[in-house]
DNA sequence: ATATGTCAACTAACATGTTAGCTGTGAACG
DNA sequence: CGTTCACAGCTAACATGTTAGTTGACATAT
């Protein structure tokens, strides 16, 4: 590794405007800046540099790494420093593999569940979908296209299971950022996403998850050319 | 809630034995008391108890709670106290898809991938199962439960999948020790075990999803019937 | 020139002092 | 007798002082 650790000094979002305790808002304010990759992986979260760059004092900052830590969002190497993880293809393969479980059986349950009203919130979405491709809007596309992955997640009739299984793909969530921009790749995924739909409406439940296990098999594919496009994101 | 709270009073493991930080011999014994229902549900944790029973400073106290949070093991009430979570059926049957969706597909890979080697390893395991429920080694019945089924997700080729499948059921695997002591039930898990191990070596993919599937159905219909036996445990 | 040992500087880890928010008790009041 | 409101006591949350481990630079020896 020939190269300078390079030191964070990007914009983090103002703690101010979040509520809650310190700890929560610091938590929330780097998570949201790692996700995004404003941060970029690799690079050296200083505990002092994070205490003025918020205004706080070290205790809330350490509860925050801790928390972040236990995600698998930043590595710390005890008694010398803490960064950014790097992607690892073997992590994100896994991860692929659990997210594929999950949303592939997520989406069979609700191939048969299914309510009218959710079948119009899941069009509805993919309509949005479509205009934001049009307009080139990436980052409100980004959102929609997560909402579509948490309804699906949601209509399951299990409460917090998006929430738990967006906890297990953090990686992944955040190397898509990476991929987000590739030419044509937004207007496939809207063909896929509507396929998914299309056999939920019918109630099929072997299509609806073979559709979901294509449009999640496309991610992999897109990742793996990121290692040699990005060297220093991957370890 | 018209009961006092009962303060904790147990044997916690002498974190002199383990080794690297304090925080992390601190939390791993926390997480082993409250996984093996040493410590109840709804039992108060108070920093500075735990802080005497150790012999450590709130520092390292404040990490392994924020760690144990982060994994659903204690509920936090700001300023006021820490509790060990209750159980929650509604999230014990998210769990409960959620492990299926993931130990499922496990089995269906390694059905189609296991070598000779990997049979060996999962028949003497059961073979291990059923002379410690002979012995009615029921805490030695339990590792080697989990052993099998950590075993068929490492074989999945994705190397720490196991550790990350086991993150998203911990509160099953608290339950699961409230019901092992149930007459009969290790004699027929080691049945189950078997079925889906003749599967694989059949390299039967749809069987060994059957019978995973049918296996993993068994765990919450015994859990069930737990809410009226341990009302204190739930919520 | 290279390998190695020493040391200074920097960092996380730990200890402890201080603040602020919740909770239950009891007094004042309707 | 019931309701509300103030206050005391307790807790987690936060701030800050202290310790100890790691790292890399540099000098020294081979």
């Amino acid at each position: 590794m020939a190269n300078i650790t390079n030191i964070y000094s990007g914009t983090l979002a103002d703690i101010e405007k979040l509520d809650g305790p310190l700890s929560q808002r610091v938590y929330t304010a780097l998570r949201d800046a790692i996700l995004d990759m404003k941060i970029a992986p690799g690079e050296v979260l200083r505990k002092a540099t994070i205490c003025e760059q918020f205004g706080v004092s070290r205790s809330p900052v350490a509860e925050a790494l801790t928390r972040l830590s236990g995600e698998g969002l930043v590595d710390v190497i005890p008694q010398s420093a803490t960064r950014v993880t790097r992607f690892s293809l073997e992590e994100i393969r896994e991860e692929c593999f659990l997210r594929d479980a999950v949303e592939v059986a997520a989406v069979k349950r609700v191939a048969t569940t299914r309510t009218d009203a959710q079948l119009l919130q899941l069009s509805r979405n993919i309509r949005l979908q479509s205009l934001l491709v049009e307009d080139k809007d990436f980052h409100g596309f980004f959102e929609a296209d997560e909402a579509f992955h948490a309804m699906l997640l949601e209509f399951t009739g299990f409460r917090s299971v998006a929430a738990i299984a967006g906890q297990l793909s953090l990686q992944l969530r955040r190397a898509r950022v990476l991929i987000l921009p590739e030419e044509g790749r937004p207007a496939e995924t809207v063909i896929e996403h509507t396929a998914v739909l299309d056999a939920i409406r019918a109630s099929d439940e072997d299509g609806a998850a073979r559709a979901m296990r294509h449009h999640l098999g496309q991610l992999i594919v897109r990742i793996e050319p990121l290692e040699k496009q990005y060297p220093d994101f991957f370890r």
